[in-house]
DNA sequence: CTCAATTTAGACAGATCAGTCTGTTTATTC
DNA sequence: GAATAAACAGACTGATCTGTCTAAATTGAG
């Protein structure tokens, strides 16, 4: 197939940036892993940058999709899923090669506004705020976006003192943390 | 003098560091940067990394200064000065060459937790928390630590959402929220 | 089978990377 | 002024970077 070879770079590039980071992972480790051909990539992509693009938008859609099924499996109404929010950032937190948010990392080495690896790192956060929004409407919430503002400053500081400062625990606190500001906001 | 030139080229590595980050700042622009020859680097560094090391452990000196410095002139009482990390957040991410935390952005790029690099972001998060800490068991918190753990989360997601996500308000809302969280801990 | 598209390996360009070394010049100190 | 230490410019190594190009091998569809 043709899109196959595209998509196992894309996968293979994905990978290494989570782990290595942007800038570290060369394009000639990234087609040595793939077992793939420099011509097949500049094929698929005009460059680097543009497989770091493709990569995002991949990570963004399998994320999300990971994030949201499983906070709807664990929880039915959307109270409990505002607080499943956190339970599953700790089994993300537990992956053992858990090395932070694609996301945030990205804008850390392209850290200009208006660069599209920005922009789609920006994306990407504003689509889960969007989600944990509706979480927060459905539940009831006086002030939706307000507690969507909240619950999303906790959802990152979460993500950063665990893979930052190694706090292994982060997604408890912040689970904690969130029961009263959600009791707060439903009240 | 003979720690200008060492400390001139920290400075000097501190700021392209800050802008640009880790992996896309070469040694030779730092040395073009700072007017400074590639062997005086060198005889002071023994390497790249002890200089990213050198750089973090004054942005964290300077930093720390900075933030409790200006914390404790907006406000007389514990209480309060929980309040002012807020809005001197606030005052960090307005400024225009505002390109998020440093060791966030450094553990983004060096994510091996056993990093000396790494190791030290992780070591500045501690120290900020440290401070959370005393100034919330100072304002009589039933529980210091938990309310440090808190005011953490929010700390780093204002700083994430601000950098990543662009949301200019993102310390109004981190503050906004701390205070529910620092009426419910202070009760 | 045939034709066209894709993928392959690998050489190559031109730039840049971190780090070393040399020899000269500047600055400090006695 | 002489002696010592530091900083200077810049060549140099060897590796690596992204991206281009060629020519052969492979693949898939009609």
């Amino acid at each position: 197939m043709a899109a196959s070879r595209r998509d196992h770079l894309i996968d293979t590039a994905l990978t290494l940036f989570a782990r290595d980071g942007y800038h570290a992972t060369g394009i000639d480790k990234i087609l040595a892993t793939a077992g793939c051909a420099k011509m097949t990539l500049y094929n698929h992509f005009k460059s680097k940058d543009e497989l770091i693009l493709a990569a995002l938008r991949r990570r963004d859609e399998r994320f999300r999709d990971w994030f949201m099924r499983n906070i709807e499996r664990r929880a039915a109404t959307p109270r409990e899923q505002l607080l499943a929010i956190f339970e599953v950032l700790g089994e993300w937190f537990a992956e053992p090669d858990f090395s932070g948010c694609m996301f945030i990392n990205a804008s850390a080495e392209y850290g200009q506004a208006d660069d599209p690896i920005h922009r789609t790192a920006a994306e990407h956060k504003q689509l889960i705020r969007g989600y944990i929004r509706d979480l927060a409407a459905k539940a009831g919430a006086k002030d939706a976006n307000t507690l969507a503002d909240s619950l999303m400053l906790l959802v990152e500081g979460a993500i950063v003192m665990a893979h930052v400062a190694g706090q292994a625990d982060a997604a408890v606190s912040a689970r904690r943390t969130a029961t009263v500001l959600i009791d707060e906001a439903l009240a």
